[in-house]
DNA sequence: CAACATAGTGAAGTGACTACACGGAATCGA
DNA sequence: TCGATTCCGTGTAGTCACTTCACTATGTTG
């Protein structure tokens, strides 16, 4: 009998939810949302960026940035600076308070690491991640193509 | 050197969003949203339903519920039907559309299923798959345990 | 039959997003 | 140096998913 692969692309689906549903409620627990979320962790990557430079990264209108910096620098996490040269441009930087938050994340992704892979074998794993690979590869391939902008 | 199992859980968010995203822009072509096609897919698996009883599968309130039918309803892929005993209730149930949507869709995973798994072993993808579900079930397992409403 | 529970919906509000229009600032060509 | 153009951010307005609260109409039960 041979191995379902429409079975497997179910359960990335089932993944794709599941994992999906913790990341928003481990998120709604520091009082964040996914987009907000994400601006502070491009933001731990990319250092200070401008707010057209955000909605770059992020693939969304500058005019929805606008909206999530705001919410962000109500909370403190994130601080909205002149640009030096260009008196149109807003620089956005994290917070001491940001920054502390995007460490606190890296432990818990530590906790998730161990609850989801803590029994399986190194070798297990690494055949587990280089079919991930593969699928991701794939399914970003896809991405680009129907792309018509 | 260890595998790394912190990369894996990476990956596997790198996963959802991007199988997240690939789900919205499919459902998109077909002028669908997430949160409806998961109605019609409820709905494809169980049958005509309240909407009470859609609103608990669904895991949302029944308010929403209406809103989500009312659109459907106006998309041609979904009836209300008066029940046949309880004159408050209302049955929600599949057209000939929304059942037709749903074997398209089967046709489309079917793709998927070649373009992400097409050159992939069949002792690769029972390893795989032995591993994601094993995930699936710790990630679940989480899931019942901050459940305090 | 009165008291209570239940099914669905209107009203109002939040968050993420979009398109469009506008004001101020940079830049480029003449 | 003066327009014309382009670019940055934001106000306005609207969509979609979702929530809470209040209310009607209907069932159920003591």
């Amino acid at each position: 009998m041979v191995p379902d692969a429409d079975g497997a692309v179910d359960r990335l689906f089932d993944l794709a939810v599941v994992l999906g549903d913790l990341m928003n409620r481990t998120l709604a627990v520091h009082g964040l949302t996914a987009a907000r979320a994400e601006v502070i962790w491009v933001l731990h990557h990319s250092g200070r960026l401008t707010q057209r430079e955000l909605s770059e990264v992020l693939k969304c209108t500058p005019r929805n940035v606008t909206g999530l910096v705001d919410a962000l620098q109500v909370a403190g996490l994130v601080v909205r600076t002149p640009h030096p040269t260009d008196r149109r441009a807003v620089l956005v930087s994290l917070t001491e308070r940001g920054a502390a938050l995007v460490s606190q994340w890296s432990a818990e992704r530590a906790d998730s690491t161990a609850r989801l892979f803590g029994d399986t074998s190194d070798s297990e794993l690494v055949a587990f991640v280089t079919v991930l690979d593969r699928v991701l590869v794939a399914l970003r391939q896809g991405d680009a193509a129907p792309r018509d902008r």
